[in-house]
Order: structure tokens, then C-alpha cells, then sequence
DNA sequence: GGATGACCTTAACGACGTTAAGGAGTCAAG
DNA sequence: CTTGACTCCTTAACGTCGTTAAGGTCATCC
């Protein structure tokens, strides 16, 4: 009798199962009856503790949030510098959005319910600040890598994880063959849709050579 | 009679129609029958002309790349350096996505029907190569930009847009209220939530003089 | 002038998000 | 002990969506 009746749909604990239905069935196959079923519930008494879908989306994006500050590989390590702080932050978002099927669109569409990232964000810029960057330089350096970063893994993607339907647009050989006559947009094709992790990084790189380079007046090479 | 019987419902007219009444509904609102009624027509025509939605969305992202290339601003003026050239090419990319309600998301989430991109795509390549960069170089140069920019306009996009539905989230004093135990992040929202263009072109400069650090070893700085 | 095929119709299906109405359980006041 | 209120869930249903089935209409060609 211990594990009877123990029914009370906490708002994280519904999130948490929506999101490991999310990586079943993708976005598309994530409606609210497969979410009660896997409560044991019926659909209409999620609307008990979520306004509508949105809401509970929304509860979904704050608890990947909370998962990716979790994450030890994203917290800032004493003694780091502005550019590892950077790069650690967007390779825990993208560790973080990837974790999940759909898991950008789903964050990027949704809003935060709580201040839980007003902290982290706050621990950022003042790191950044501290580096001798200005408010604003801060707040446009990150966001500009977080830009980037949420692009990135949007269409990092939307190029798989289409539920069964293969593509045809994305065979990397059918696409050269009909590219022939575009040798260079053909021969990047190899370039594009393969190589994900590397190919972040060096986009990310690049990024912080250019806060370098925008904003070395203020910030020290610490 | 001269206007009589034009029916002769074309893939192109159909992405256009439809990309109209995205701007006056929304994403959301873009439905198969909505733009049926547009067309004077009942939805199930649409089947004879498309595969299903997203070969119409197809399109409609089609349509959208069409325009950005015949934009004037986003042609390459000859004589132009490599980076007035990511430059046009990303405000183009960015202007032609903001054109539509949710373009973003419509674009990104679509793939090209036919090889229109590959001639535009080749030329931005070959731009690039000539300017001293490696294929490589070149490819990941420009993935970044529009990566970036990708993620930008769908941010910029996503916070305002929604239908009706005012979101408190966005309200910016309201946000400045709850984040008072946060100041830099509470500071932090009136330099997020507003100027668009202005951090859309820094950060693309930022990108920019990225890629000038990074690649600089072959890229001349014409 | 009858068959063929292109293009559109009407009817309907199943699934979705959401709302309405109400029942079962807990719990404190009378 | 009863009663009423509140919480949390149920069943039933509505309207809309993308999509399919089946069948019309009309020009075109032998």
C-alpha cells in the first residue's frame, strides 16, 4: 500500500514526463491525452494545474533551464576566464537543448515561469562585467552567442529527428548529384550536415574572437 | 469576361496567397482552409497541387528566398569586400525574414522545393574563396552568420507577434519589478526588449571581425 | 462522341486543444 | 455527526484542424 494513491500532479513532475515523451515522440506527437495517459490521468485534468498547452511548455523550457545550470560542465569554475565562461555557458545550452527531441524549438518558443534564470543570468553578465566589459557590451556579447547558439541547434535539429518521414531534401548524395552544377554549394553539402559538435565549436570561437576584438578596450585577455 | 476563369491554381500563387495571410494571421492561424477561402476554393484542392501543409510551407519558404535574392540591397555590388558581403547578405536574409509574421519559423523549418538556393549559395561561396578563404573556411564562416542571424529574427520575432494574447512575461517594467533581487539582469531587459536593428549589427559585426581573426591567415582584408 | 485525364467538389474521418458540468475525497465549522 | 466548501479528477462534448475517399465537371484527343 505504500506506492497507492501517491496521484498529485505536481507542475515539475508533469513537465518531467512531458519532456521524456517529448524524446518518444517529437513535438508533433506531443498532445496533451499521450501526456495524461502517461500520468494515468485524463486529458482535461491537466488543465487543473496548466492554463493551456503553452503553460505547461512553458514549465517544460524552465525545467530543461534548470537541468543545464545543474549541469556541472556548465557552471563557471573559479578563476575562469571571460572566454571560458562564454564557451561553457553556449556548450551547456546546446548539451542542454539537445537532450531532448525538439528540445530548441521547444525552448525557444516558450518563456521561463519563474526567476530561476535571472540568477544565472546575473552571476553572467557580472562576470563579464568584472572582465571590464560594460553593461552593455556584456548583455550584447552574450546574447549574441546565445543567438547563435539557438540557431545552431534549431537547425542542427530540424535536419533529423523528423518522426519516421526520411527526408529526401537532406540524402547528402542525392543533394550532390542534383547541385552538379554548383560545385562549391555541392561540395559544402558535406560540410553542412556533418560534423555538428566541431562545427559549433568553431562557430563559437569564432564568436568570442569577436567579442575579443569588438570590446578589447575594456576587457583584459585574463 | 476577360477576368472570368483564371482559375489555375499554380504552386507559386498558392505560396504567395498564402504568405499574404500569414502576415494578417499568424502562423497559428494559417490554415489549409483559410487560404482555400483566399483562392476561392475548397481546401482539398490544395491536395492536388501540394503533397500535404508542409509542401506548401515548402513553397511559401521558397517564395521567401526568391524575394531575398531579388532584394536589390542584398545583391553584391562588384567591387565588394568579403565582409560588406556577409554583411548584405545576412541584413537581406534578415529583412526578408522579418517581411512575414513568424518568417522565421516558416523558413527555418522548411526546405527548398527546387535549386533556387544553390546559384545564390554558390556565388556567397565562391565570393568568399576568391576573397583568400579555404572552402571550408568559407562554409563555416557563413554558417555561422546565418546561424545567427537564423536564431536572431526568430527570437525577435517570437517576443512579439503571438495573436492577441499579451504576454506579462514581455511587459518590461512588470519584468523589472520581479527580477529586483537582480540588477544587472533587471538592468539587462531594457538593452534585450528593444533596438533590434542596432544589436542585430553589432552582433553581425561581432561575427565579422570573427571571422577576420580567425581565418585571417589566407583572407586578404580588401 | 466516347474515353481520358486534369482539376475541383462534397462528405466524412480521426485527432487535436479546450470547455462544461459534475462526482469523489478531504477537512473544518456548526 | 452533518454540512458545506474546496481540491482534484472524471465523462461528455464542441469546434477546428489536416487529410482521405469518392465522385463530379470540363476540355482535349482519337
Amino acid at each position: 500500500m505504500a506506492t497507492k494513491k501517491t496521484n498529485k500532479l505536481e507542475p515539475g513532475q508533469v513537465a518531467e514526463t512531458a519532456l521524456r515523451l517529448l524524446n518518444e515522440r517529437g513535438l508533433e506527437g506531443l498532445t496533451l491525452r499521450a501526456i495524461a495517459q502517461e500520468l494515468h490521468v485524463q486529458a482535461p485534468a491537466l488543465y487543473w494545474h496548466f492554463k493551456n498547452k503553452q503553460a505547461l511548455l512553458d514549465e517544460m523550457a524552465t525545467v530543461m533551464y534548470r537541468r543545464m545550470v545543474a549541469d556541472p560542465d556548465a557552471r563557471p569554475a573559479t578563476g575562469q576566464s571571460w572566454q571560458e565562461l562564454v564557451l561553457a555557458a553556449n556548450r551547456g545550452l546546446r548539451a542542454g537543448l539537445l537532450r531532448y527531441r525538439d528540445g530548441a524549438k521547444v525552448y525557444s518558443g516558450a518563456r521561463f515561469t519563474g526567476t530561476d534564470h535571472a540568477q544565472d543570468m546575473e552571476r553572467q553578465l557580472g562576470a563579464l562585467v568584472d572582465a571590464g566589459f560594460s553593461l552593455r557590451e556584456a548583455v550584447r556579447a552574450s546574447t549574441t552567442a546565445y543567438m547563435y547558439t539557438l540557431g545552431f541547434v534549431t537547425e542542427e535539429q530540424g535536419t533529423e529527428s523528423r518522426p519516421g518521414e526520411v527526408r529526401e531534401a537532406f540524402d547528402i548524395e542525392e543533394r550532390a548529384r542534383r547541385l552538379a552544377d554548383y560545385p562549391l554549394a555541392a561540395a559544402a553539402g558535406a560540410e553542412i550536415f556533418a560534423g555538428y559538435d566541431e562545427r559549433f565549436e568553431e562557430g563559437l570561437r569564432l564568436i568570442v574572437a569577436g567579442i575579443e576584438t569588438l570590446y578589447a578596450s575594456g576587457a583584459a585577455r585574463s
